[in-house]
DNA sequence: CTTGAAAGATCTGTAAA
DNA sequence: TTTACAGATCTTTCAAG
């Protein structure tokens, strides 16, 4: 994991479908070079998925919440965990320190569709208290961080 | 937008290096077609970019934060909001309903990358308080949203 | 939307540093 | 162990129907 593997990513990160050739040019390496970076990349795990950054409003989803949730005393703390996970609506859900057990971020087509979704994680007896956050705009969502390419690391 | 570019949006999102002819067996499409359809999505704006899902621990963030954020009163809001997206440990901001003005989700190398980052927020008079949620672990985080595909396309 | 052909990219194997 | 190169294979693109 060099600085030019940094670089690939970032380019990577910017547009997954560019060519080895254009990658390599820019890196100053083989296309083969590139594609045996990258396989690593891959087989090691730095790199999970090529994926897409979408909108998704136009999709439909013109709600995004972040909804704080405190676990029941006797939920099924593993259970709730593969629950929220499965959920097609959760973009995130992370175990959080502070006052509230869980954050969830989740997308959905209306406000109206808020209201089913706690319902149910409280029929599940999962939830002791939540509060929804609505996003009203986004400042930026950017899939990858990355360090400014100057240094090394392992 | 019909089924079966969602199908598509899909596909990709799993997978943006498909290519047109596994896609086009996938959604019964020859890959001129599919080739298409992925045009338009990009051109109308549902597809943002083809980017990568990462291991951000590997890549030396070991810290996931939730920082929540109200703006000084003077702040000069746009100003921050350029500020906030340009910042690269950013990866997201969203203003807020609620107590706060403005949730960013922060990675950071270590816990003592924080402190900076909130002291700046403060030196540029953007910070009237603030409060700083981390995430011990990750239930699920999936970069698409979209709806469960229920019928075919044809 | 499909077909078919040309152009371009990727993958594999082999050799070299 | 990593990179470079060349041939074969696969993908993408474009034109025509």
């Amino acid at each position: 994991m060099d600085i030019t593997d940094k670089k690939i990513i970032g380019i990577l990160a910017n547009d997954a479908r560019a060519s080895l050739t254009d990658i390599g040019a820019a890196v100053d390496l083989s296309p083969s070079a590139v594609n045996e970076r990258i396989r690593r990349l891959v087989t090691s795990g730095v790199i999970r998925r090529f994926t897409l950054e979408v909108d998704h409003r136009i999709l439909g989803f013109d709600v995004l919440a972040f909804v704080w949730i405190a676990l029941a005393t006797d939920a099924d703390e593993s259970e709730f965990r593969s629950f929220i996970a499965s959920h097609p609506a959760v973009a995130e859900c992370h175990h959080v320190t502070g006052a509230w057990s869980y954050c969830a971020k989740v997308r959905m087509p209306t406000l109206g569709d808020i209201e089913p979704f706690l319902a149910e994680l409280k029929a599940r007896r999962y939830l002791a208290r939540s509060e929804t956050v609505l996003a009203l705009s986004t400042a930026t969502e950017r899939p990858v961080t990355l360090p400014p390419a100057t240094r090394r690391s392992g």
